[in-house]
DNA sequence: TGTGGTTACGAAATCGTTTTTTTGATGGGG
DNA sequence: CCCCATCAAAAAAACGATTTCGTAACCACA
């Protein structure tokens, strides 16, 4: 392995200088810089990170927590799409990624002691459930932190615009003529109480009553929970018009059992979904959704992250929110003529 | 911090003892470990990973290679499902994981640089494109590797059963009356050379000809692409019954294009697809597909890249192959009655 | 000539571990 | 009673970088 010792060596100068030009520190002379340069490249040094972070205790890495509650792991799409802009500009701004777990081998850690373990420089978290005390206790033990999807114990957070999002979806559905209006909302987190709210909100708005039992609470990414619901809702003795999913998936759970009960949309129920995943795009008829802004929320995420690195005790978290768009499919009916 | 130093002041004893104590070495006293273990745990001591890796040069984690050629990045459900697999196991066998880039803030690096400077300990590589002269350089680099949905570099490698997926596939619909099958592969790499190959070999064994024609070369997950093939087939003179997808994704591009031409998946033209993703299943008509065991396929690689570095020169590269599963949907129909 | 300020570099300490080598104590065998 | 093995622990030397100080050399100025 070529050290910075054996640059120096090479150089005819101690390690100290090489370091310092390598680092861009200002007390080297010019054509030692380019000569250092030289010799590193020759000799292909590439410096040693962990060398690096036992001396600066920086890792220039992030860790990323990531949970939910099925066995797809990180195989939704919102997700995925989250961590591809998450890492793309993570590395931009000078971070590796790599995920906090709370196994190594046969060791058990909690989310916090991996944290300490790898010294990560920051932490993103996103997850199904902030209520789990192992995520209370990571946001506490000191590691600046972010929170995607939810606002948490005062560390920055990233948060898709869901109050403008509902808001969209109902004006648009109330603009074709909708009035009897169900929601499915997700498990009880932040997000679901966020688009509750701002789902009945902008019924009572507009004068539209919602029954009780046109909202209930299913769960996120359950296309076969969602369906259930479906079928009740359908056989109710006046069924709504409109259907509204806590994502894209549950629709298409949705949109089978609709099927299978002989029914079809938009014809005899319309339906919105959220997310705005690719997929649903594809098929037909086209949902009509709300695209939230992964790719963004992902970076951002880094971007919160990297300042609150580098502002040290300095840094006053941000509430960072996301707006999303609204994608008109097919699936609504105009109830108007 | 707490260091190991501060264990050993407070156990009466040296840090050396506390290393070996907490390591399982053979030489400490039972009493002692028990001291010291009891010691460790009150003070909330963690080792330090950098050290660690410092001194042992082993940093307890792999790097993960991945890329595409489209945007979506990881938001593909093969890709996904496949590093939820390598992530669970890799925990298990005591490796955290991260990805290898080429860009770190505005150092730019290869990807054999930056594998050095992270100094991983072994690294999986999954990319559409293994002619990238990085992707060699890093193979040739030294570090353990192992590549996915390809045999490449001599290095270990896990794939997927293709030769049986597609004639499994070509069984079925033989077996349904299918004989104008058209077939499109995506991209120019091994798993399309592959799949062509026991397309074209288990039609022979059938008698079953396949025109030019039939056989287009597209893009993996390429929906709009895969539609504008699926029209100039149908466009034919004697147009194919049934036509083979490279993935789930394109078959959604194609029945779109069937759609918009006034005809119906299988009633006018049979379709498979290949993956076996969730949303494939969600919608209807079923797809007929063959899935694809990508969380396998991840955790095998993680258990290759654990044995390569745990038998280091004696390593011998193993070639893994995970078989699929044919799922029979709705999308072929029985041309026999 | 003496003083003071720059500039460019080096020496050495240090980060927190692991590992090899030494040391010291104990006990058993001849 | 001496020698040698055995065992438990300590001492010390790394691993490869960064960073703080110190200092030599040089120049300018009074």
């Amino acid at each position: 392995m070529v050290t910075i010792k054996a640059v120096a060596e090479r150089c005819g100068c101690s390690p100290a200088t090489v370091s310092k030009a390598l680092n861009g520190a200002p007390d080297v002379s010019h054509e030692m810089v380019l000569k250092i340069r030289a010799v590193a490249a020759e000799l292909g040094y590439i410096p040693n990170a962990a060398a690096r972070a036992l001396k600066t205790s920086r890792t220039y890495s992030f860790g990323l927590l990531f949970r939910e509650n099925s066995k797809k792991g990180l195989a939704h799409e919102f997700f995925s799409l989250m961590l591809n802009g998450f890492k793309r500009r993570a590395e931009e701004l000078g971070y590796d990624i790599s995920f906090v777990s709370r196994r190594l081998g046969d060791q058990y850690y909690t989310y916090a002691e991996h944290a300490k373990y790898r010294h990560f420089d920051g932490i993103a978290i996103i997850t199904i459930d902030y209520e789990d005390p192992q995520v209370r206790e990571l946001v506490e033990s000191g590691v600046p932190t972010v929170t995607v999807d939810e606002e948490f114990g005062g560390c920055g957070c990233v948060l898709s615009d869901n109050v403008q999002g509902v808001r969209d979806l109902v004006d648009y559905v109330y603009g074709l003529g909708h009035r009897r209006i169900a929601f499915i909302h997700g498990e009880d987190n932040m997000v679901s109480r966020v688009r509750v709210g701002a789902f009945q909100e902008s019924c009572r708005e507009r004068g539209v009553d919602i029954p009780e039992e046109y909202l209930v609470e299913g769960r996120f990414h359950d296309p076969d929970g969602s369906g259930e619901i479906t079928r009740q809702l359908l056989a109710l003795e006046t069924p709504p018009t409109c259907i509204f999913y806590p994502d894209d998936v549950s629709y298409l759970g949705g949109l089978q059992v609709i099927t299978e009960m002989g029914l079809s949309v938009p014809e005899d129920v319309s339906a919105v979904g959220y997310d705005g995943i690719g997929l649903a795009q594809q098929i037909r008829p086209r949902l009509t959704t709300l695209r939230q802004n992964a790719d963004l929320m992902g970076a951002q995420t880094a971007e919160e992250l990297s300042r609150a690195v580098r502002e040290g005790r300095d840094y006053l978290p941000k509430r960072i929110v996301i707006p999303g768009k609204l994608i008109p499919g097919e699936t609504v009916k105009d109830l108007r003529t």
